[in-house]
DNA sequence: AGCTTAACGGCACTCAGTGCCGCTGTACAC
DNA sequence: GTGTACAGCGGCACTGAGTGCCGTTAAGCT
């Protein structure tokens, strides 16, 4: 009855692309709550039983793809060559992740305005960012490893570049995805590398905290007056 | 029957800590997987239904003060005088969310834990802390409007502060979560006032960051002294 | 005492998510 | 070509979260 059944590959993957294009444009036309797992397996033309084959909630019917950008980036940051400065790094690893969203801007762009209209689906999209986030910060702790401070550099180091990402991602999506000007966004996000937490100093004496660093400038000031 | 009822005020907050501590309870003893809404509620003494009176959902009974956090902070931001620094501000404002996990030691331990065994109750977890750090980067984006890039660095600043506060706050949980010990992990916090990029720069050669400003200029009072 | 009000508990319902099982088409062996 | 192992599928039944509704009951007021 079914043609696709038993072409393992192609017959999966299209199942697939059914199943996510049948929850956009039931969400869209009908919103997310109002629509029901069943009705998004039927306008698939699948058992609702299958869907939960393909995707482990109703949630991730329309973000299919979170662990492959977790697994670029992570092949990102595991090929690099290890005297590649941080900043061109995290840069080539947050641009990896531009790319991922921008091979079907329709699709982003609809998940975007899901994901700001639909209280259920902006929690479940924190928690997917923050993954990111994580996956940043553990590689750089590994890094900074060592330094002064090594631990709290990469926190913020991760979390600015994941914000700084987002926040261009999403202005890019909210123009309307449009591929022709994707480079503008692109340079956006790379801005970031100006406000990253630079290397810890290592040539003075180490004075890092702000009070210690303020009182030793006054005391200087103060011999010399 | 029940001698709490129609004493809205006690009553209310009786039966509310109540429910914390069953939730808590079973949630370690049984797992929170395990216990149903049903054994939170009999263990309480009170009916299912007003489980759900007190609580939106399961996740939330062992988080019962994610709105009081966000209103504090949201009032550091509202009562600041225009003229403070941001640094302070941000510290400010991430001390009062702190003192606030401070309150209840015991809790905020036990929440710690589960959040990182559970993951439905990591991911609600990475979603509150998304709200603490878009109520940052909105404050921030009103106090960086109109410089240049000011939007990105309201960003970065959010995330940074946020992702510094829970390294800290988690790290001193971690250790147990003991009074004595709270000061030496809020100044752990602090030390992001070092990582924060600085205001975009104007005249100078490009110096970031609150100590390397602070001390250029008192290295240009040395000069005049 | 009579009345109003607010919280409570129980009931019934929807729907997400899961385990189980029988079915069927495909691939492979012979 | 026939038999067989296998993998994906659909249906069924079940648990549990979350919600709407309603009758009950205790507290507070007059």
């Amino acid at each position: 009855m079914n043609s696709r059944r038993g072409r393992s590959a192609e017959g999966r993957a299209e199942v697939r692309r059914d199943l996510v294009a049948a929850a956009v444009r039931l969400f869209r036309t009908r919103g997310y709550e109002e629509t029901t797992v069943d009705d998004i397996a039927a306008e698939a033309g699948v058992g609702r039983r299958t869907f939960f084959r393909y995707f482990p909630s109703k949630e991730d019917a329309i973000s299919p793809d979170h662990e492959v950008g977790l697994a670029r980036v992570a092949e990102v940051f595991a090929s690099a060559h290890p005297a590649e400065p941080t900043a061109a790094l995290v840069l080539r690893a947050g641009e990896t992740v531009f790319d991922l969203y921008a091979d079907d801007p329709a699709l982003s762009v609809e998940r975007f305005r899901l994901t700001h209209e639909v209280p259920a689906l902006r929690d479940r999209e924190s928690a997917r960012v923050d993954h990111y986030r994580r996956l940043f910060t553990r590689q750089l702790r590994e890094r900074f490893a060592g330094d002064p401070d090594g631990e709290l550099r990469a926190a913020v180091t991760g979390a600015a570049v994941v914000a700084a990402h987002n926040l261009a991602l999403r202005a890019w999506l909210a123009d309307g995805g449009r591929a022709d000007r994707l480079d503008d966004y692109r340079a956006r996000f790379r801005k970031v590398v100006d406000m990253l937490p630079g290397e810890p100093a290592r040539d003075e004496p180490a004075l890092h905290g702000v009070t210690e660093r303020l009182e030793a400038a006054v005391a200087r000031l103060e011999r010399h007056a």
